[in-house]
DNA sequence: TTGTAAGCGTTATCAG
DNA sequence: CTGATAACGCTTACAA
């Protein structure tokens, strides 16, 4: 019979089975391809078992992140996917998250134990240490991320166990924006030249870095090396091009919501794991064997 | 009272009052820097008036397609921001428009008569002519995008009116694609060598243009110059820098959903008109003055 | 002013 | 096994 085209009513059905088949996902910044990637990766997964997503960009803005909150006491989503990062703030979303079924994604967010899928960070370090390492660079400067994120202190913990015991390591710390890269390599170079190569948090602040290096006359690679992390589009676009940790971010995103959704399909809590998927080190043309140090 | 964080469930009042206080969006690919921008723009004018978005990247699949149309149909959503281009299969759409308030962005849906929120191709292809006249360039090798959408002929349009009457202009089709216009810039070069400049529909095409003028043996802009469209955070990156044109796509999506939104609210059929938004060219150092041309 | 009842469209349950 | 009924939580209208 209802072949003359009946749907049923949406909202009458999640009034009464209590499930809206709709997850929310709360990301900082749709507009960053980073974070598109992993977007495209939760819709696909949530679409592969009828599931809609609801999209939100927080901007890290409180307000924003409160609407969230709301909305998903309203019931107007059986399930988060969040991956905005842990700002101090949203301390609330972790008691939230006891009651909710939510996934973590991208970062471990301190004192939420909710299921987390994240890449190997400290295995991301690591490779990029062994591959410098292996170019003969002993002194490197890390420009870290947000200092409160874990993944700045896991990548350089990585970083200083695939260095090994010669190396040298200078710390900073930066905003993952292109512009705080090359603030930080220039405060850096009014001080100190000794550093023959620099591993960036992400592909953005290295570019800041090859920035300020090359405008203060330094070759790449010849001088200074530069690495970076998340093998975004531009990476292979760059002059010289990049070489960078390639994450599976799609996969991230994917694996996510998969987790999420099959857990809500089966009436059955979220496992409280930890999904760490693997990430590649992408050799490009900027980073070389490491130059006879100058003196300072 | 209700301030011990009561909050009012989402499927009763939808139910009751018959909106969601949701809208869609649709988008080929979210992953797509261009869209992922419109869809910014989306979001911050729903989220400004209260509403959420979901979306739903088609990529051109019917299949999702035509499961977007049953969540409409099953008022799962108040109304609709559609920004997946003209696909010859999704005729029905047309006829959904008529009754379902929807906003039509970055396109005009052949036959669709809903809002249309659009930049102003011809204009774009204006300034880009003009801007290639002026450097004395006659020959133009035309790229455009995907023959059936009408913004890849009025975007010829433009660059016609703009070139002025001593213009030549040769042109091929491709799909918006970096490889599509690698491929018609080697066919083309194959029978014919005597274009001074390159128009792509888009930047990814510009950039598959400059791979294959470039393996070619040319050099840029000394002997081609390329123009682009879209203004994609890679075109100022690459090398030569490309000119092209930017597209004002946030806004794009923020006046969509902005005209959406408040119909909506004010229980108002969507007036049926056309938003046209400037657009301007971004010169960089993809174009310069027109070779003397060489004889084939 | 405050309170009660009906109905939105489903689905699950229970009686026939 | 088929068919009527109640309940999901809210809002609006009407009665007290």
């Amino acid at each position: 019979m209802a072949r003359l085209g009946y749907v049923p009513n949406h909202a009458a059905k999640s009034l009464r089975s209590g499930f809206t088949r709709t997850i929310g996902l709360v990301i900082p910044d749709i507009a960053n391809p980073y974070f598109a990637e992993l977007a495209k990766g939760v819709e696909d997964a949530a679409a592969e078992h009828g599931y809609s997503v609801v999209f939100s960009s927080t901007n890290f803005d409180p307000v924003r992140e409160d609407r969230y909150l709301d909305v998903m006491r309203a019931g107007a989503i059986d399930g988060l996917v969040y991956a905005a990062g842990a700002p101090p703030s949203s301390r609330r979303l972790g008691d939230l998250a006891k009651s909710f079924p939510m996934a973590v994604a991208d970062e471990e967010l301190a004192g939420v134990s909710a299921t987390t899928i994240t890449s190997d960070n400290v295995q991301g370090g690591r490779l990029v240490g062994l591959h410098l390492a292996g170019l003969g660079h002993q002194r490197v400067l890390y420009l870290g991320g947000p200092i409160d994120l874990r993944t700045t202190h896991q990548r350089l913990e990585g970083l200083r166990a695939g260095l090994g015991s010669n190396g040298q390591i200078e710390t900073a710390y930066g905003d993952y924006r292109e512009q705080s890269g090359y603030d930080l390599v220039r405060a850096r170079l009014a001080v100190d030249r000794s550093f023959t190569a620099v591993f960036a948090g992400n592909d953005m602040m290295a570019l800041g870095a090859m920035r300020a290096l090359t405008e203060d006359g330094l070759s790449l690679p010849g001088d200074v090396s530069v690495v970076g992390y998340d093998d975004i589009p531009l990476a292979a676009f760059v002059n010289p091009s990049l070489t960078t940790i390639r994450q599976p971010v799609y996969e991230i995103g994917h694996t996510a919501a998969e987790q999420l959704v099959t857990a809500l399909l089966q009436h059955r809590p979220l496992a409280q794991g930890r999904v760490i998927l693997d990430v590649r080190l992408v050799e490009r043309l900027s980073t070389g064997i490491a130059r006879r140090r100058v003196s300072m």
